[in-house]
DNA sequence: AAGATATCCAACCGCATCTCG
DNA sequence: ACGAGATGCGGTTGGATATCT
């Protein structure tokens, strides 16, 4: 597609001749010869790319090309919910200033979230109230999704520890049955050891918490196995620790006492 | 399946600002 | 200080593709 562009050369006598610049979308041939041209002069002075490349486009249209799509920075691919979010703190604070918020998002131009702010936030709704609204619920939902994707993530560790902890009780356990005489004063003394390592732990029906969790655990074959250990009428409850403490920590408190 | 609508994105345009002679 | 050309910026357009009805 050429369309009819600025005067650029002088035929003849004088006489000016228009240029005629190519517009429309480019071919790789013409991205190449642009790659080149910056390869060898760098960035800037847009203008000589036509005379010293033979590329029939415009200035503006080659710093366009290079800065929104050439370019061997830019980072390709959706926008992430964290671009997004500082997008919208950003918009908040700069409003339409594309290129100021596109500093702060490496790889991305000003182009591609003014574009992306236009789809997104500055929807064809007929309302701009209601396109406002839409626009923060969600963000909102995708704030709420991320939250809860870690809070379950918060959870597993949670869990993982918590079945790390039983299977090291077990240990400490099968330690005290091999001293079973022994087992009742040297199991109320280890308990309260324990109780001692951890000041913040609370105790509640018969459980134990650290640093106000609620550790009550969830039936488990672990559990069962360790209701065994440590359901014992001689002393007092069940014990459980929200935290699991490091293996080698648990049998150095309990190794004295058996 | 097909038309309507939404989304994405490259590219253009006009204006503002910068640079340099 | 001034003017012309270069560059930067934001608004807009239009085509391709995806999704909905």
């Amino acid at each position: 597609m050429y369309w009819r562009g600025v005067m650029a050369g002088q035929i003849g006598h004088g006489i000016m001749e228009e240029e005629v610049w190519r517009k429309g979308p480019w071919t790789a041939e013409e991205d190449r010869l642009l790659i080149d041209y910056v390869r060898l002069h760098g960035e800037g002075r847009w203008n000589s790319v036509a005379r010293l490349t033979g590329l029939k486009r415009n200035g503006k249209s080659c710093r366009l090309r290079w800065v929104n799509y050439l370019r061997p920075d830019l980072k390709r691919g959706q926008i992430t919910p964290q671009e997004e979010s500082i997008i919208l703190e950003l918009h908040a604070r700069w409003g339409n200033r594309w290129s100021t918020i596109a500093r702060s998002l490496p790889g991305r131009t000003d182009n591609e979230i003014k574009n992306y702010w236009r789809t997104h936030f500055k929807k064809k709704a007929k309302n701009p109230f209601d396109a406002a609204e839409k626009a923060k619920n969600r963000f909102l939902r995708k704030q709420l999704f991320h939250q809860q994707q870690q809070q379950q993530q918060l959870q597993q560790q949670q869990q993982q520890q918590q079945l790390q902890f039983n299977l090291d009780m077990k240990g400490v356990m099968s330690m005290f049955e091999e001293n079973n005489s022994h087992r009742v004063p040297y199991i109320s003394q280890a308990r309260q050891e324990i109780f001692n390592m951890y000041p913040n732990t609370t105790e509640d029906q018969g459980y134990f918490m650290l640093n106000g969790n609620s550790s009550v655990p969830n039936a488990t074959e672990d559990d069962t196995l360790l209701d065994g250990l440590w359901n014992l009428d001689d002393v007092q409850g069940n014990f459980s620790v929200a935290n699991a403490t490091n293996k080698a920590g648990l049998y150095n408190l309990v190794a004295p006492y058996c």
